[in-house]
DNA sequence: CTAAAAAACCGCTAAAAAGTAGCTTGACTG
DNA sequence: CAGTCAAGCTACTTTTTAGCGGTTTTTTAG
């Protein structure tokens, strides 16, 4: 059955990735093979060490954000370059799989076993053991009743 | 496959440039041959030994800024001198080459082996010991983390 | 609880594409 | 007219890729 791909993405999966980098993605967030929604922008997630994956809709918003930091911003040039040089343009395969580049597999400690986080109009990439540890860490605190009250869930 | 050029600039690749100045640009990033958009302006940049290299939609805005140095000015039109003194016109060949003029490639002190950096709207070309040396340098400077806040990506 | 279907995993390999280099041609110049 | 320069073509090598087939695991449904 193919509920195909909204473009949003929910839920959290456990999947491996090969020796080349290649990764299947939950077969609910597949996008149509041949449209122009197969293509996703991975980029180092700045504050984590994990890997963002934006479809195209939030490409563009990157793209605008990115174009606003003027050439003379040194600190902002410094920080597209140390972004840029690890981002990977890339799409998804007939078997449903993705490729992740050397970099990002690096930046994120990224092992066989990885977690695919869906955070609605994009998606995260964690090392399996990493992410379990975090969730481990935010165990007990009382922060998640804060934002729900905040965000109205 | 060929998911032609979206106008885009992304990741980082490790090309060589021949004794000619020539210089393939990746796959990803070709125009279509016979488009308008096989046309690009390389400036020097001023703050770094690097060439920018702007496609059509950024030419339009370069125009845009750079008509608004006014003539009084005398330190911009300086600089509106000293950039375009070495600025070049070129398009992108058959194979997928592209060429630097002498005045740019001394600019950026390029050697054969040189880094083209997409940064979205444009893309750099640095000579790869200097690129290398760049990344090396800024290591440590500023944590990711600072330059998220900064930015809020 | 069990059987059937779907999804995920995995490594192989054939085929395509990308990058590189060198040669040829034709135009412009001094 | 020779010499320089830019652009086009071709050929070669290397790397990458993505399609395939078979196996395993998970999910679903009866």
């Amino acid at each position: 059955m193919s509920a195909h791909s909204t473009g949003k993405y929910f839920g959290e999966y456990r999947h491996s990735m090969d020796d080349k980098g290649r990764l299947t993605i939950p077969s609910q967030w597949r996008p149509q093979l041949e449209s122009k929604d197969n293509n996703f922008l991975a980029l180092p997630s700045l504050t984590e060490n994990s890997v963002s994956v934006y479809p195209p809709m939030m490409i563009e918003q990157l793209y605008e954000r990115f174009s606003e930091i003027s050439m003379g911003d040194q600190k902002g040039q410094r920080a597209i370059r140390r972004i840029m040089s690890m981002a990977h343009n890339f799409s998804c395969d007939k078997q449903g799989r993705i490729n992740l580049n050397e970099k990002l597999i690096n930046h994120a400690d990224l092992e066989k076993s990885v977690v695919l986080l869906g955070e609605a109009s994009k998606f995260m990439i964690y090392d399996e053991a990493f992410y379990d540890q975090l969730m481990a860490d935010d165990e007990g605190t009382e922060e998640l009743a804060d934002i729900a009250k905040d965000f109205g869930f």
